[in-house]
DNA sequence: CACCTAATTTGTAATCAATACAAATTAGGA
DNA sequence: TCCTAATTTGTATTGATTACAAATTAGGTG
């Protein structure tokens, strides 16, 4: 851990991917620089927020560029139950509060899953690889619109 | 929490499908009795365990009762990157140690999880409906065939 | 116990996110 | 500037899951 997307500037991630050994495409930077500005997005979302700066990408190389950034663990492919995976750039031990009616993804970053996270080390005799923490709670913007009997629930994500 | 499939008898699993207004098919009993033998499967696996049993059970059968199970609460669908979700009957706070070679799944109970669960109503406001907390660690056997040299890394589920 | 009806099951067709593939393009080293 | 392996692109395909409508059935009622 320790690495962050969001904090990378564009030289150094060209120098992540040329020390792998991978080429510094316009398309792959023009992807960083999306997934910066986006929360947890879906590769869709993606691609129709890149057609905007890069017109001629092709959907394929999203998600070729998707799991080559999974697989230098600088993003986590997240996989739900609707079949459209989300990207989360934040890498460090957090959890993903999501909105079972919205599908609304925020972070919560929590002294007690840091602890969690280092003593699985030892619990499990080896360092884990990565983790997936994920939490089901009405948002209260949701929570707001029921309340007032505006929305039908209808469940996503979940 | 508390309540966990493993545990109730078919009675008791009857009485709960017909509080909730539901039928008490054979379909649905058969599935609950495979879910009680196996440990994360998907649906395909169980459509398999099943027709052995139900041989004219249908698939959307399977699925539409996963559905439902999981309505109730009963049961977990965990989405995955590979487009197949797999089903947890364990709905207590518990964590997911996923091998990212082989796919296989065990839980970890730990007081910690139990204690960052009970800790989320503070820190959310509300108490959050349902968790899914995974990690991913190389489980031993896929780690002695690797010491080995008898196979080459293949991620799955990752 | 037989009947009735809404709930459930079934089989097939359709969906749609994701992947495979092969031709065209290009980054970056020589 | 050239060269080549890496990358991108567009299209065709896949495969888990869902939609749908016809057939069946659980379980309440008289």
């Amino acid at each position: 851990m320790v690495l962050m997307l969001k904090f990378f500037s564009e030289d150094e991630f060209i120098q992540i991917l040329r020390k792998h050994g991978y080429k510094a495409t316009p398309q792959r930077l023009t992807i960083f620089e999306v997934l910066k500005s986006k929360d947890h997005p879906s590769a869709e979302e993606i691609y129709e927020a890149i057609k905007k700066r890069f017109p001629s990408i092709s959907l394929t190389t999203i998600y070729q560029t998707l799991h080559l950034f999974s697989e230098l663990g600088i993003i986590n492919e997240l996989g739900f139950s609707d079949n459209r995976s989300r990207f989360d750039t934040n890498t460090n031990p957090h959890i993903n509060v999501i909105c079972p009616v919205c599908g609304k993804i925020s972070d919560l970053e929590d002294e007690l899953v840091v602890e969690l996270w280092d003593s699985l080390e030892k619990k499990l005799g080896k360092k884990p690889i990565k983790h997936r923490f994920d939490v089901y709670a009405i948002c209260d913007t949701c929570e707001n619109k029921i309340q007032a009997g505006r929305v039908r629930i209808e469940v996503k994500n979940i």
